[in-house]
DNA sequence: CTGTTAGCGCGTTCAC
DNA sequence: GTGAACGCGCTAACAG
């Protein structure tokens, strides 16, 4: 709501010009106005407080600087860097961003921010970690305006998305772990629901076939990536579960196991090692100081942009993973 | 970018019926069109998977249903309860909410985020913890959009806000630790240089006072809120500090504290006990699970929406806090 | 260099 | 009930 705002007309009045030339001036088409004109227009501009109308812009020019960020939830912790790089890129292209939260699953939700932002011109649409309800994507996609996912990846669908290679993750984290001499290896709080849990699993039980073991069922806990994903897998483990280490879904989830196994007994990493998925600010928090697979999740916010800006590129992309060494890592035997 | 979307134009030749009348349709003004118009347009509509441009709609109706919540910083760890505040209360009165992060003491970036939201139709614009240069002040006040801040006080300038009593805040905490016969209380990571760190600060020592104690100047150490900043100040207490208690200046510096303190030898909470300020998830992340005094964030939020619902209402609220017992505090002596 | 005209997509009169 | 016409604030095209 502008409310009683100054307009170009007001401006162009008080400066005794015509509108055209005010929206010249204060759009700095340089050349095509006087010096004279120029002062004296944003004189009356600054005069009369103008903000610029920009929807009004928009709606005219058919065109908009602004890209949308749509999260998942607020509770996502890895949002925070992915956001950073956005903005970082967005302003390095002189574009604004504005996020929306579609809730955790909720495909009302993830409409209503979805239509707020297909009605109002936006140049770009990215999607942070957000499984799109079937009726929800063909509405994206019947908006024609261009978006790229991040952090997810699909197989049974055709969309440009951004993202760690999941199985390399499962399978990294998996090997990290061999290296270290571990055999009895559980995996905690992954999704098998979707795409990215698959990978990861997949990539886990390459890993561990390669290595000549057998995973047990159980060493497998599923979960929905979350604390409490963590600590039932850790309960579901047990006080004896013969396990000598155990790779967190997420870091949160990593966490979950972490307190849990804590609580039943087990020091870590002495008898416990734990690794976790992920590698954000949540790993040094807490003590021991969480060894992760980490993903470079800034590189994902800055490359979906530019993915977006760059029209014709690949539409799908990998950002790179790496191991980082902290404390709850040991070697076995 | 809307691109070549279908129009209500595009519409009222597929039916056969003037523009006017599609819009009185598809905006359902009931009694202002016949059964059989309605159908006709609803199922034209429908072909050309229209889009309504609500845009174009707020630029002739001259008001808006979203607000506008701009945050400090993506690493500030209780916006994601005010936000989700904010979010269910809007969505109660049907508004839309959009949030722009205004960087971290960033005057250029904050400027960037206000004008985005400003020269848009927004209905309001809450601003979370963050503390405005006075020419974006200047600029948001200009604007004539409603607005008001969250989780932030002023003493100086006279705007609109919502917190919690940050004088109570710290004296309540102090008082905590008093009734557990503390008497040394270190105070960590506060900032003196905003009205909300000052009345932590007041509290604090109002409190210290009335239990007849005087406060060593190095008792308080300053900083930002931040992990560092509660590392920082917990090295310079040392590891013979001759402190009891420690109260961190938020969850955040409160773990830094926390980190630290062990590092130096302490034992928590049996050598020395940890208060947090705030109150949010991370403080059961670790272990021992941080006690705080802590604010209702969510509540803050919804607040924020219903005051900006509600003019004329008292343009200052206060939320209430209230102690959490977890496992980091310890009677002394 | 500058004024005039047209129109972006939509809601809302005001006649009929 | 419905169509025609107007205008929201702005930019672009076209004269001059």
């Amino acid at each position: 709501m502008v409310g009683m705002a100054a307009t170009i007309k007001d401006i162009a009045k008080l400066a005794g010009v015509s509108p055209g030339t005010v929206s010249r001036v204060l759009a700095n088409k340089v050349g095509f106005f006087s010096e004279h004109t120029g002062e004296k227009v944003r004189a009356a501009a600054a005069e009369l407080g103008y903000q610029k109308n920009t929807a009004a812009a928009e709606l005219v020019t058919q065109q908009s600087n602004v890209v949308a960020a749509i999260v998942n939830s607020t509770k996502t912790n890895f949002a925070s860097p992915i956001i950073e790089g956005i903005q970082a890129e967005a302003h390095r292209h002189d574009l604004n961003v504005i996020i929306l939260y579609a809730g955790d699953d909720d495909s009302e939700q993830q409409r209503r921010a979805l239509t707020t932002v297909i009605e109002r011109p936006v140049r770009s649409i990215l999607l942070l970690s957000v499984d799109l309800a079937a009726e929800n994507l063909t509405l994206l996609q019947n908006s024609r305006i261009p978006f790229c996912f991040l952090s997810i990846s699909f197989d049974e669908i055709q969309v440009p998305y951004i993202t760690s290679d999941d199985w390399q993750v499962g399978y990294q984290a998996t090997q990290t772990l061999l290296k270290l001499g571990h055999q009895n290896i559980g995996l905690a709080g992954v999704d098998s629901d979707f795409h990215t849990g698959r990978q990861r699993v997949a990539g886990y039980r390459q890993a561990m076939q390669e290595a000549g073991i057998t995973v047990q069922p159980e060493w497998i806990q599923l979960g929905n990536y979350s604390y409490t994903a963590g600590q039932a897998a850790m309960r579901a483990y047990g006080a004896n579960s013969g396990l000598t280490a155990i790779i967190g879904a997420s870091d949160m989830a990593a966490v979950g196991v972490l307190n849990t196994a804590r609580s039943l007994g087990y020091r870590v990493p002495t008898d416990l090692s734990i690794l976790a998925i992920d590698g954000t600010e949540i790993c040094e928090l807490v003590q021991p100081a969480l060894s992760s697979i980490s993903q470079n999740f800034y590189e994902m916010g800055v490359a979906g942009v530019q993915q977006l800006c760059a029209p014709g590129e690949l539409p799908q992309k990998i950002t790179p993973i790496k191991l980082v060494e902290r404390d709850s890592l040991q070697r076995n035997g």
